[in-house]
DNA sequence: TAAACGTGGTG
DNA sequence: TCACCAAGTTT
């Protein structure tokens, strides 16, 4: 046994100290629960692996209502592994649209593909090898070898931390990688060999019926006599975990450009944020800074430059766009020739719209909206855009914050 | 190990 | 307005 898997057993074995009666009382009455009052979900209708596998993708950091409607959509429009492995990406990223996290969509893809050439379309039945496929991970594992195939095996999301921290006042981190450990080992001795995949529905739905993160209604779970913080009344201190960063503010021109042919949205690229989504073309106001500055390299920067970058304050702390609109259309104007390599300039409007704010996990774009109107259409050369009538917008691969820019300009979305 | 990766809800 | 959270995985 290595140094690690001796240290999670040994902290297993201090935080769960309950008696084998304790254990089969309390598999009794969570199971008891689910059946009477367990929620009743689309994919709770049958145990097929592709649509466990689905629905856990996109519950990945995702709520049940939000999923709901496009788990509908999607098995509505992909019916089989077999369609989801051969559809277009475009397709695929337009019944992501607005989920968010879109290499989910990617990751899912790619593991349909998988087990159709891989494993000529037998299904792996353990979590061990299940791991194996692509956006499948510890959790998605779990959950699909213990609900589709009976597997007993732990699945430790959210709610299991949650769940689990308070019954037995486990104060370790759960941001920490170990930790994960600890809590798949306490579980799997708890875990009904019997009924695997109901024990792990039931923790969630216990999760987020009776020990919610911020209203805990505790004192009415049917799990309360085994639930140690609520008898001592620290609920709330569990789970323990690392604070987050807050986002870092980033601030953009956005340009809506329109001509005969519709309006100019180009792809994002492959990999990092929104990959492979259509957005307004936008510019960092930091590169239009380097920009000017290389093409001004006698100049000294100073603060009173309409387009240097505003001063860092820090997030949540919005901070104004260059002052004098005529520097700042001319300077955003040659920043897309440069880019475009059209040989027209661009009239570019500022329509003074509201700053579009938009808020990631990790930082957040403010962004200015200027509008040019085109008589002709522009050859695309080598930008990687596509000129979209307004009417395809709802119905596009967008993602949200792209949305939120149409309907600032009063679009369709 | 820590950072990247979306969005919507809540207090 | 803002911090925090929700059926996490990848690099």
């Amino acid at each position: 046994m290595s140094k690690t898997q001796a240290t999670v057993a040994s902290l297993a074995d201090h935080y769960l100290t309950w008696s084998p009666e304790k254990i089969a009382a309390f598999r009794q009455t969570l199971l008891s629960w689910y059946d009477a009052e367990g929620r009743d979900l689309p994919w709770r209708q049958d145990q097929e692996p592709y649509h466990i596998l689905l629905s856990e993708i996109m519950l990945q950091q995702t709520q049940v209502q939000t999923v709901i409607p496009y788990y509908q959509r999607f098995l509505a429009a992909l019916p089989t592994i077999q369609d989801l492995a051969t559809v277009p990406e475009e397709q695929l990223l337009q019944l992501w649209s607005g989920l968010g996290y879109y290499s989910r969509a990617r990751n899912l893809q790619k593991a349909a593909q998988q087990l159709v050439h891989d494993y000529a379309g037998v299904w792996p039945r353990t979590a061990a090898e299940l791991v194996d496929l692509a956006g499948v991970g510890p959790y998605t594992a779990g959950a699909i070898a213990s609900i589709a195939f009976g597997e007993a095996v732990p699945a430790v999301d959210g709610n299991a931390f949650r769940v689990f921290a308070r019954l037995l006042e486990i104060d370790l981190d759960i941001t920490k990688p170990q930790t994960r450990l600890v809590f798949s080992a306490i579980i799997a001795r708890l875990i009904d060999p019997a009924r695997p995949g109901d024990f792990n529905q039931a923790i969630m739905d216990i999760g987020t019926r009776y020990m919610t993160a911020k209203n805990p209604d505790e004192t009415q779970s049917p799990l309360r006599r085994f639930d140690a913080s609520a008898a001592a009344g620290t609920s709330l201190q569990y789970p323990v975990r690392q604070k987050k960063a807050r986002p870092v503010v980033q601030h953009y021109f956005a340009l809506a450009i329109h001509s005969p042919a519709g309006w100019l949205l180009l792809q994002r690229p492959t990999t990092g944020m929104l990959a492979r989504l259509w957005l307004f073309p936008l510019l960092d106001q930091d590169e239009l800074l380097t920009a000017s500055q290389a093409d001004q390299p006698d100049k000294t920067l100073t603060t009173a430059n309409p387009l240097a970058a505003p001063a860092k304050n820090g997030a949540g702390q919005p901070t104004e766009p260059p002052s004098d609109p005529a520097v700042l259309l001319a300077a955003v104007t040659t920043a897309w020739q440069a880019l475009s390599g059209w040989p027209t300039p661009l009239p570019l409007r500022d329509p003074h719209l509201p700053l579009v704010k938009h808020t990631f996990t990790h930082r957040q774009w403010q962004l200015h909206l200027l509008t040019a109107e085109l008589p002709q259409v522009p050859d695309l050369a080598n930008l990687p855009g596509r000129w979209f009538a307004a009417a395809d917008f709802p119905a596009a691969a967008l993602p949200t914050v792209q949305r939120k820019m149409l309907q600032a300009l009063d679009l369709p979305n």
